[in-house]
DNA sequence: GTAACAATTCTACAGGTGTGGATTTCAGGA
DNA sequence: TCCTGAAATCCACACCTGTAGAATTGTTAC
């Protein structure tokens, strides 16, 4: 309406552009909400507009921090320890009691930061970048140091069938909630799929 | 442009409305092409468009047999064989070699029919309603089934815990394809996961 | 003081989505 | 012969998506 210099709201005092509010923290907001939003819907599922809006912010931070969504998303998905050290440390102790070791490990994993683990299943099933970072997630970091610690044969494919029934306890504890196992506390869990996880990895597969 | 009347494309004689191809046999393309789609690319990344020329038919035919974009979920999701038959025959040979029997009759059903299963997995983690599907086929059909003929503690937990390895085999195995699980034969998988199954329903869990 | 830079907002675009409805043709029964 | 109903097409609508760029302000370095 009224030409005031570019039409800007000449009404409300709403927020203009600028620098006022927390300067620096936006960041980390954003990639709060950003864990939250892809945790819940996964990749496609989640919209820039609303991870922004759940952060309290303007869309355009997004792409002006991130770039992409795929940017977003790779370092929202960042998973909270290192392999390169966690699972060395799993290993130390030997073979011996090593499944519930493992099975521990990932339980109190994603109970104590469930987003990336989460958002990654999620991604997973849906968009191909995702599943590749899983996939690779587990082949890599997870099968291939495992594998290397094991002096028996098919190494790899031991390490695989881990991930198998780690991936389940995921998929039916977490997200799909099936009871009673996602309401039983994880000292069962890990009784139950500690034997498991040793057989896998140093007993008879015939 | 020229206004013939309604503007319906006066230049090519491309399909006009009426009844002339296979009649009958669409709805069984649309269904097939339904299947394929979701399940390669899940609930929400499927579109009615892509679906539909896919099955080389128009979109407004998905609307004509389905109604929904749920309802032709529904239809295309329906698993290829009846629980209430096939478990029962599972157990009827007793517990013995139960584990083996349930891994082997699971990676057959999922290798001659694919789409079904691949389509509930890809569509739980993003879209509420195909969670709610693949939970209540999991515990009903499955897990209640099974439990019942347990005469051990804790059977809904065992039966769960089975759905956690068959859960995790086929996100591994066939949606990640996870290398080398996904090319080893199914011989092999039934002789790693048959002992797991086993112990699931009726070992010691603690 | 002023120039450069980062943070932030707004508006716009082009494309894809599910859904709704109007319209047309054909087949079969009264 | 006429009429009903199913099969099939097209067009339109709102809405949401990711991306892009312009505009504005505050802060910091010279």
């Amino acid at each position: 309406m009224s030409p005031t210099g570019g039409g800007r709201g000449a009404g409300r005092p709403a927020r203009r552009p600028g620098r006022p509010p927390g300067s620096g923290n936006t960041r980390e907001a954003v990639l709060a909400a950003a864990r939250a939003v892809f945790a819940e819907r996964g990749f496609d599922g989640a919209s820039l507009r609303v991870i922004a809006s759940a952060a309290g912010v303007d869309p355009g931070m997004v792409r002006h921090f991130f770039g992409d969504k795929e940017g977003l998303f790779r370092a929202a998905s960042r998973i909270p320890f290192d392999p390169a050290e966690a699972i060395p440390s799993l290993l130390a102790a030997g073979l011996d009691g090593l499944g519930e070791r493992i099975v521990r490990f990932f339980v109190s994993a994603w109970e104590a930061g469930p987003a990336p683990f989460a958002a990654m299943l999620r991604g997973a099933t849906s968009h191909e970048r995702s599943a590749a970072m899983l996939r690779e997630f587990v082949t890599h970091a997870v099968v291939g140091r495992v594998a290397a610690a094991l002096d028996r044969p098919n190494p790899a494919l031991r390490a695989a069938l881990v991930g198998s029934q780690l991936v389940g306890l995921g998929m039916v504890r977490y997200i799909l909630r099936v009871e009673p196992l996602a309401s039983v506390p994880a000292d069962t869990v890990v009784a139950a799929l500690g034997p498991t996880v040793q057989r896998y990895l140093t007993g008879d597969l015939d």
